[in-house]
DNA sequence: GAGTGGTCTAGACCACCTG
DNA sequence: AGGTGGTCTAGACCACTCG
C-alpha cells in the first residue's frame, strides 16, 4: 500500500524530491493558497520551478490525487479538490438520489468543545503508553445534513502539543483542517470497524427518532503523516433519511 | 522496429501499452497461473517479453497494485495478494481483535442457487432499458465466519451471456473469480450506499437472533472492465460477534 | 554480489482542451 | 495554435533482499 512518510519537517532525514515537491503543494493547498478549483503550476512550470523532470513532479502529483487534495484533466491542468475531510471522509446522499450528486446542506454543532482529559479506561482501540501517558483532546459533535441531525461523532487526539485547540478553537470549524494547517499534520489513511446498534435513551433525543432505532456504529482509527500519531473516532450515523456512501 | 503489431487484435480498441500488459497479467492471475504469494516475473524480464520499457512496465504493476491484485518489495519482486474477493470485498473481525491478524474459517452456502428471473420491480438502483428488457441472474448466499452466520448476500447480474452459471456452477464457489476467468470481467471499483436497520422475522431465523436486532445494510453497485456492464448486491451483516472492517 | 524495485534524468510524440 | 496532461523511450544510480 501506501508506506507513511518517515518525515513530516524536511531536514530530519532524507526526503525524495518527489516527496519535497508534493509536501510544498499540499501545504499551498491546505493554506488556502489555491482555491478550490484553481489550477496548480502545469508539471512543465513544477520542472522548472523544482528543479526536476516531469516524471518526478508527475510523481508528486499523483501522490496529491492519490490523497485526494486534486484531480488531473488532460487538457486543462491539476484541479484543487473541494475539503475532502467535510464531513469527517463520510458522505451521505439521500435514498433516491443519482450517486454523484449532492446539493446537500452540511452543518455542524459542538455537542462538546474540545477539553483535556483521561483516556476512556476502557477504550476501543489499543494505545500505547506513550499515548496513555499524555491523556487526550476530547470533543463531540453532531453533523446535519439539510438540517437533520444525522451523525455524532467523538474524537480523541493524543493532547501533546496540541493545547492550541483548545484555546483558538478551529479553523473553519474544521478539526482536520486546523491539523493540517497548524501543525502540518495530515490525515493519510484510515482503519475501521462497523457496527449496527440500537440508539440509547439519550441518542434518540439527538436524533429525535424512537429508541429502538437502527445506528451504524463506527469506530475508527486515522493514520497520519506522523509515525505513532493517531486520531481516533466513534460515529453514530442515524440512516432513516439519509444512507452513508463512499468509505 | 518494435513497436508495431506485437498484438493481432488490437485494432478493436485502441488499448495502450501498459493497459495491454496490465490485462496480461490480471489475466494470469486470476486463471491461477500464479499462485498467492508467487512472484510476478521482473521488471526487467517484463520489459524484454513485451519490448518496452521499465516506465511502461511499471505504470501497469501501478495498476495492478492499486487493484489489489499484487503487493510490491522492493529488493524482493511483485507478490501476488491472496483473493481479495473472498467475502465480496468485505472483511469481518472480532470485537477484541488486532486488525490485520485474520485466523477466521470462512464459509459460504447457497440460500437460492443461481436462477434466471426478471429484475424486480422496484430495484434499489436504476437501470438501463439495456438492463431491464435482458433479465437478470439472481442468487442468495449466506456468508459464515467461525461457523457464525454473519451476512445475507442478494447478488445481481445482467443475464446476456452469461448463461453457464447457471449450468456449471461457481469455480471455487466464487462468483467474482468465475466472472474473471470464465468471461474476463473483472471487478475494478465498486459504489454503495450503507444504512442500519432492524431484522426481519426470517432473517433472526438465518442469524439466529432475535428480532429487533439491527443489522447493516448495504447496497452496491460494482464496476468492472466492460462499461455498462455492472454487478449489483444487497448485503445484510449481523454484526453482534463480528464487526465489519476494511471497505 | 547479484538481482529486485525505487528514484530520477532528458528527451519525444500524442490526445485533449481552451482561447 | 499553443499549452496541458498522457504515454513512452533509453538510459542512470540507489536501497533493499536474499543466497
Amino acid at each position: 500500500m501506501h508506506y507513511v512518510c518517515t518525515n513530516t519537517s524536511q531536514s530530519l532525514g532524507p526526503l525524495k524530491q518527489y516527496q519535497k515537491i508534493a509536501q510544498a503543494l499540499r501545504q499551498q493547498i491546505v493554506s488556502g493558497q489555491y482555491a478550490t478549483g484553481a489550477l496548480l503550476p502545469s508539471e512543465n512550470d513544477l520542472c522548472s520551478q523544482f528543479g526536476t523532470t516531469r516524471m518526478t513532479v508527475r510523481q508528486a502529483l499523483s501522490e496529491l490525487v492519490r490523497e485526494g487534495f486534486i484531480d488531473r484533466q488532460q487538457g486543462k491542468g491539476s484541479v484543487v479538490k473541494a475539503d475532502r475531510q467535510s464531513l469527517g471522509l463520510l458522505s451521505f446522499r439521500g435514498f433516491s438520489e443519482v450517486v454523484g450528486r449532492s446539493n446537500h446542506s452540511v452543518r455542524n454543532e459542538f455537542l462538546a468543545r474540545p477539553s483535556y482529559t483521561e483516556w476512556p479506561a476502557s477504550f476501543f482501540h489499543a494505545l500505547s503508553d506513550q499515548e496513555r501517558e499524555g491523556g487526550c483532546l476530547w470533543l463531540q459533535r453532531l453533523r446535519y445534513v439539510d438540517d437533520n441531525p444525522v451523525m455524532v461523532e467523538h474524537t480523541y487526539i493524543p493532547a501533546p502539543g496540541l493545547t492550541d485547540l483548545l484555546t483558538e478553537g478551529l479553523i473553519d470549524g474544521s478539526l482536520f483542517r486546523t491539523l493540517s494547517i497548524r501543525h502540518r499534520i495530515h490525515i493519510l489513511d484510515m482503519e475501521q470497524a462497523i457496527r449496527a446498534v440500537l440508539t440509547t435513551q439519550e441518542q434518540a433525543g439527538i436524533f429525535r427518532c424512537s429508541e429502538q432505532t437502527p445506528l451504524i456504529y463506527i469506530e475508527r482509527r486515522y493514520l497520519t503523516n506522523r509515525p505513532d500519531f493517531y486520531v481516533y473516532s466513534q460515529l453514530y450515523c442515524h440512516t432513516e433519511k439519509y444512507a452513508v456512501s463512499s468509505f
